[in-house]
DNA sequence: ATTTGATGCAACCTTGCGGTTGCGTGGTCG
DNA sequence: CGACCACGCAACCGCAAGGTTGCATCAAAT
């Protein structure tokens, strides 16, 4: 999809930014809360800083993560809101979300006891 | 992201797919638990038929929707597992999943008498 | 047997993504 | 100030995505 379209497509930019492994890397690490700063993860992973940094412009338009500049580093973090509402979309598709749902905590219940 | 890569990542595929908006629209169809064939679709949606084929081949490649030969049409339809696996990944990120699952059945809640 | 309808396959085109390199800029510390 | 470190911006590259057209194929209807 073009990135255009996506800026005007709230659920599909979402989407779109979770379709890349790096990117879901980058908010399962986000996940706790924590920040990031580009530099640092380019220590940690096999890719330039400036390759980060376009992951991470691809999280903010999808307003999956905020920056603020501290200093001289700038540090992302995780904004949850938007995934909620992209699980609610697949949970809601073509009704029956309540008996979904149902299976998704149990999923839910899985992995909890699983790792 | 490359298509290659998304078929040994199972996730990424199905998220690869929901960024599509003419993909989500036919998972929405679909989401009644009907079967779509290329053509009529091509009939509705300011597409080509080959063009439908492949947005059905790619959510076929996710796991998300089956072909079925009938006569001399093919019939596609909706396969949910993959979806509510979807979602249980968004939902698990990063723990915290107990209050985000409570926010998502309060947004389905709202969606439920909203439209 | 012919014709008509629904597909499948493949080539081709344009655009954007993911990644890199190079350079300019703004903080920080000695 | 001067050196350094973390960025931002822009150009560039290879390749896959989304779309089209054209043609061959298979099933069904007359």
């Amino acid at each position: 999809m073009r990135l255009d379209q996506a800026q005007s497509d709230d659920t599909g930019a979402v989407f779109f930014a979770l379709a890349d492994p790096t990117r879901r890397h980058l908010i399962e690490a986000l996940g706790d809360g924590s920040s990031v700063t580009p530099s640092a993860l380019a220590a940690e992973l096999p890719l330039t800083r400036q390759a980060l940094t376009k992951h991470l412009g691809v999280l903010g338009e999808a307003g999956l993560v905020t920056k603020r500049r501290e200093g001289r580093e700038t540090r992302y973090t995780l904004q949850p809101e938007r995934l909620t509402e992209a699980a609610a979309w697949i949970a809601v598709v073509g009704g029956a979300w309540e008996e979904r749902l149902g299976r998704l905590e149990a999923l839910l219940q899985e992995r909890r006891s699983g790792s």
